[in-house]
DNA sequence: AATGAATGAGAGTTCATTCAT
DNA sequence: AATGAATGAACTCTCATTCAT
């Protein structure tokens, strides 16, 4: 058999079992899925798991890389020619929030809560994702400052701020409050304004 | 022996198992950590664990009381007579900010981990932490706002968002980010600037 | 304290944990009750219960021992001067079957259900009741026989059928049969007339 | 692989793990025998134990099915066409008492100990074994006394006393009574005539 | 490449028994 | 004599992983 239709192969059968430990995962959480689970939802047996994946952390890691993979295709950065700045903020601000929303919350927890406790899995988000996000970010953000004539000297921390009421957000409504959750759609716009106007009258 | 010295000894005890389990779920996680692990931290036997918890997750639900207790301690309102709304926020910030740094931020990646993924772990947080101290909050600025003539119609969702944010910059810390940690003590001031004035030229 | 005062205080206080046992083991059976059950029955401590019994199987055998006395006293056997056999039958059979009924059929079916497993108490029963009751039935009935100048062959295995059949009966009610349950009182009378006359019309 | 030779493998293991757990039970008594006991014997690991049952109960079950598989295989009625009462009740007769004997009677003890104190095995063993075999024999005799004109109406209970004296014949074996030990061969024949006739000169 | 039965280390938990008070 | 907290051996059961087929 040719390599390419090899790999090809290869490669599906390792998202059929991806497809289905994210079904299991998102339903009963990592630990509590067996082998047997992600096996009997892939309708494979349980040993062909392993001629794909060296263990069942590496599943999680695998499930964690398609992850990375939709996010960076999103967040394929916001034109240069945004020269609005609240237009270039609520971008920015868009991209995270929908694709969660669309995306399955519930895996999204599963990951999450797995990264604060796995070194392995927290090194690779950080050094594969959040740092690169934050410094393309950044190397945007700063580009345009300075076409402006600008030179934000917390620009870094900025970032981090934003970046993190992000996050706050999306553990609110994880924990179940229902007033994030409710207004999800309108954060973007609300959040945007926020940062452009700081707290104005209608919010404090 | 009297009911009172009796209490205390099992308070007593009880804390040495938390203190114990405390120290070894912060070195490994939850999952991880035996309770074999917990007994020799402890230096009694594993099955006195028994005689003081229901099993394992009780004691994590403990660590979680005693943690609660803590917060629920400090958060004690920015009294009302904190006029100046960037003092206000300024407190409103600090202490969650602060408390963490103190706190062991091991352990409570390892409480938020497990959070995530047990039902009943985030019905308590939430229920008993998060939705009382957003309505503490939110009641202590309505006062004050109505004092002053406003009625800020978002209020709940700026809560969120603020609230929010020490999330997000707590998870940003935890996932190992330097810009965040070096400058932590910074952040009351960084945030209660950046609400009130939004993004000023320094910052983007 | 009087030597004599001091022994009464004991067996007062092996009752009391005998009794409180009896009504747990019934409730739950042997195996299934902790010592802590009894003890809480009893209202003492754990403790306690081993300055009176060796471990939580003397406690059964003190069970046995009571069950013992209390059979051994109600056996005391049916007068020389019953000359009617049908009579003699009748009381032979009348007393175990009514005294099973008075007593604690759950205690009862513990405790057998621990003798046929347990070496020790199968053999306590045996040397210490049924060979005896055997034997005194047998000496009882060969006397009589003997005067009236009859000499059965086959008397200790006929006693050990008549005997046998008891128990069998006594198996079948624990066995939940509600024929055997609701004729219970019938059945002094039903066996002696069959033992007497065999099976006659009205039986097969 | 076929699902025929499939099915037997599992059988077949199954069965491999039955017999070990009947000889280790029938040496040590159900409760002291550890699984790790029933493994060793059978020669696989623990932990295929829980491959084929799903928990110790469930193997003392499946003992307990095999045996029945054998005693109702036994029972198969006794020809409608035997006219002879006397013959008609040694075969009635003749079956359970020989079978046991040639049947483990160690193994019987413990199963009939658990089944008193295991309310899950005492229902299956009445609702699929005792009643339904009082019940065929009921039937079985019923037709036969109808076609020479009789009605017994104590059929019910002379059917229990018979099974019963079965019952207590062998729980007097269990104990270690040596006449009934010494003289079970002779037991048909004596019953039959002690039913038959009743108690005779040979017997009181 | 796919299978799934077999594995066995190791988990959480129980509880009869001890012993310092 | 009574207590009951402490003990730790021993239990049943789980499950990620292996490997002969």
């Amino acid at each position: 058999m040719p390599d390419r239709i090899q790999q090809q192969l290869i490669e599906a059968r390792k998202n059929q079992i991806l497809d289905a430990a994210a079904v299991v995962f998102a339903a009963k959480g990592f630990h509590p899925t067996t082998t047997k689970d992600i096996a009997r939802q892939a309708e494979i047996a349980e040993g062909t798991i392993y001629n794909y994946f060296d263990n069942k952390t590496a599943i999680l890691l695998g499930i964690f890389e398609r992850m990375k993979a939709s996010v960076v295709a999103q967040a394929a950065p916001p034109a240069a020619d945004v020269h609005d700045v609240r237009e270039f903020l609520h971008t920015f601000l868009y991209h995270p929030l929908m694709a969660l929303k669309a995306d399955n919350f519930a895996l999204f927890r599963i990951v999450v809560s797995e990264m604060m406790v796995n070194e392995e899995l927290r090194r690779r988000y950080y050094e594969q994702i959040l740092a690169p996000t934050l410094a393309l970010a950044e190397a945007s953000i700063q580009e345009q400052a300075a076409s402006q004539g600008r030179s934000p000297a917390n620009l870094k921390l900025t970032i981090r701020v934003i970046s993190g009421m992000i996050w706050g957000l999306m553990l609110e409504h994880i924990m179940g409050d229902s007033v994030v959750a409710e207004r999800w759609d309108e954060l973007p716009d609300f959040l945007a304004d926020l940062l452009l106007n700081g707290l104005t009258d209608d919010k404090i």
